[in-house]
DNA sequence: ACCGATACAGAAACCGTATCCCATGCTTCC
DNA sequence: GGAAGCATGGGATACGGTTTCTGTATCGGT
């Protein structure tokens, strides 16, 4: 009384009804479809035709467990609006889609919870790796979170890629894609200085972030090496968002501090930036010179054309998994979690119009 | 001579693995983790002290071979760089995670091969529904196309979604959400019209583009409707990007043709042709006002602020969401294609800086 | 103290595919 | 002409879970 099969196509078609409307063994289906095995034009033929008339595709999960199936990376990013980040996505899909991998992205929205969340979801799944986007907030917890992801997917198989932020100390499966941070910052720095700037608004980032940690420090040693002295009380920490930016220059403004520069942690902050200026009557780069960090396509739409730093974004994306590739293809004489872990990036300024000699010096 | 299973940890533990460790039977494992069955406080304790001591997680091949599994959802974007559509895509994200429900972005740059390829990654995937984001391209065989994936995803157990486009012709298994293209495009056109423009430049999009074709709808309805002359000529249809606004305002200039408005079709269109406005002298809004479409972080950015039509991003991503959920939930009763599968959203003007009387009239 | 009901645990049957191993027919070589 | 070899196709099994079905111990009621 139990019919295990309706014939009528009650959900998605099997290779098993393929196989019987073809009139071969299953065994046979999947060869064709697979194509790692020798058959004759007979059956190829007849069964591709039935595949066509079904519309058949193979189960993913089915072929996955099977042995099979399709690498998949994970991307785990903080906020998809981000236009920095969105470019590392796009470079480490485009790599992905280049091998016939998939990816896959998930958003973590800053919160720690979540991110564990997502990266089980993932152990789930299997992936081959997973990409930690984004800078990290340096508390003490965090290096422990991290080994135990890395620990926790490298014994699932899978394996921790951390892009755009430092590496994980001691001996820890993870591969890191990093830039140069701080030597962006102070390359930034110093194009300020050498053009005569010496009261300069730092607006780093929020004080956790490694990278805004990074940036702040490039800066520093930028005015270190120029003689200048760095004052704390001209550096402000905040989100890397437009607002900051906004509000950053505004309260500044209000103090009364003397500045002719402004150097953001990021082209959103320093856009933020310029429109408080222009909302205060100052003009831009006439009276006050500003430069951004990431040179995303917003730093040269702005008016005028930010100076900034040049992140290669999509090449990172790029870079991690073609680190995930190889590792996995080289699976013999798995290296320990060695030099060749840790890749860095190179940056360099991007020079637009954003950027004058102060002209009156009023300290 | 061939032992199945090594008792050291090569590989990902398994579901036998902790039963054994546990001295429980596998189906007693299963049911501790789902949690759909009763199970005595004493065995719990046991499995789930071996399940942490294993960091063991559940297969997600095999569960959803087995008939479990998280419902999943793909978004297909043509371009992940693209704000608007990043929106769209954290609106679903959003609601998928609050049903604990898996999503996962692939996108196609623009490729119709890689768009087919990726709709029948899914259909093997065996995801719930597939979401496909952006305007599209309106040529001859795209209603077949897509009709053809409609009925090939719902022969799947899947579906279609179409957000941002317009539905489908015929009796399709498909599901739209869109917004008021046309009427937001009326109402922005109306805006510049009863500020006294009588000369626009209109930069609708591409000329095959669905999104294109309904704002250049509107805006010539409204022009209508102020008993405006609509000139063809003042029409320059182009990609929805930077260079195109910055181009074709810098050729029309160089035309010496004469407009005291620009109305884009895009906020980044927008930036392109302010910035081409102030390249050539001209101020903004005082010489010559503009308005963008969709209301993305950057049109509140730029200098001044731009004037432009919200659309709904986030929501049209959630309300995807929703409905593909409710119909999956509402199983029974399967309601035939109608009227409830094409949901409309609605938009509305933005007034920001970005417009001004003209003041000289020239012609 | 006996019987039926109930609560829980285990064995086994799948889910859809890939692949190992074996059977078969035909070619090729001595 | 018969044996060995090759090219193919089919049957069975494994992958890692979920779920149904079955069995046993415990409990309450009379």
């Amino acid at each position: 009384m139990s019919q295990r099969k309706v014939s009528g196509d009650a959900g998605r078609a099997t290779i098993r009804d393929v196989a019987e409307r073809a009139g071969v063994s299953v065994a046979s289906v999947s060869r064709v479809l697979s194509g790692n095995y020798p058959v004759s034009e007979d059956l190829r033929r007849r069964v591709m035709k039935v595949v066509r008339d079904l519309d058949y595709v193979t189960n993913a999960h089915a072929r996955s467990l099977a042995g099979g199936g399709t690498p998949t990376v994970a991307i785990l990013i903080n906020n998809i609006t981000g236009a920095a980040f969105a470019h590392v996505a796009k470079g480490v899909e485009g790599a992905a889609t280049l091998r016939g991998w998939l990816s896959l992205v998930g958003t973590t929205g800053d919160d720690p919870e979540r991110e564990l969340a997502l990266v089980n979801l993932m152990r789930q799944q299997g992936v081959a790796a997973v990409v930690l986007l984004g800078g990290a907030y340096d508390y003490d917890e965090y290096q422990l979170r991290m080994a135990r992801f890395a620990r926790s997917l490298d014994a699932a198989g899978s394996h921790l890629v951390l892009v755009g932020r430092p590496p994980l100390e001691g001996d820890v499966p993870a591969t890191t894609v990093d830039y140069d941070n701080e030597g962006g910052a102070y390359a930034m720095a110093s194009h300020l200085l050498s053009a005569g700037h010496r009261r300069v608004l730092v607006l780093p980032g929020h004080a956790e972030l490694t990278t805004a940690q990074g940036r702040l420090k490039g800066a520093r040693r930028a005015f270190d090496a120029y003689g200048v002295p760095f004052e704390p009380d001209m550096v402000r920490h905040g989100p890397y968002d437009y607002e900051h930016g906004y509000e950053a220059v505004e309260e500044a403004l209000a103090e009364g501090m003397e500045f002719t520069a402004v150097l953001a942690g990021t082209d959103v902050v320093a856009a933020g930036a310029m429109q408080a200026l222009r909302a205060a009557g100052l003009r831009v780069p006439e009276d006050v010179s500003i430069v951004g960090y990431d040179d995303i396509p917003l730093a040269s739409q702005l008016t005028p054309q930010l100076t900034t730093v040049h992140v290669p974004y999509e090449e990172m994306g790029r870079v991690a998994l073609r680190a995930v590739a190889d590792r996995r293809e080289g699976g013999t004489g798995r290296r320990k979690g060695g030099d060749g872990d840790h890749l860095v990036l190179g940056t360099h300024v991007v020079v637009r119009n954003s950027v004058r000699p102060p002209t009156a010096r009023r300290d």
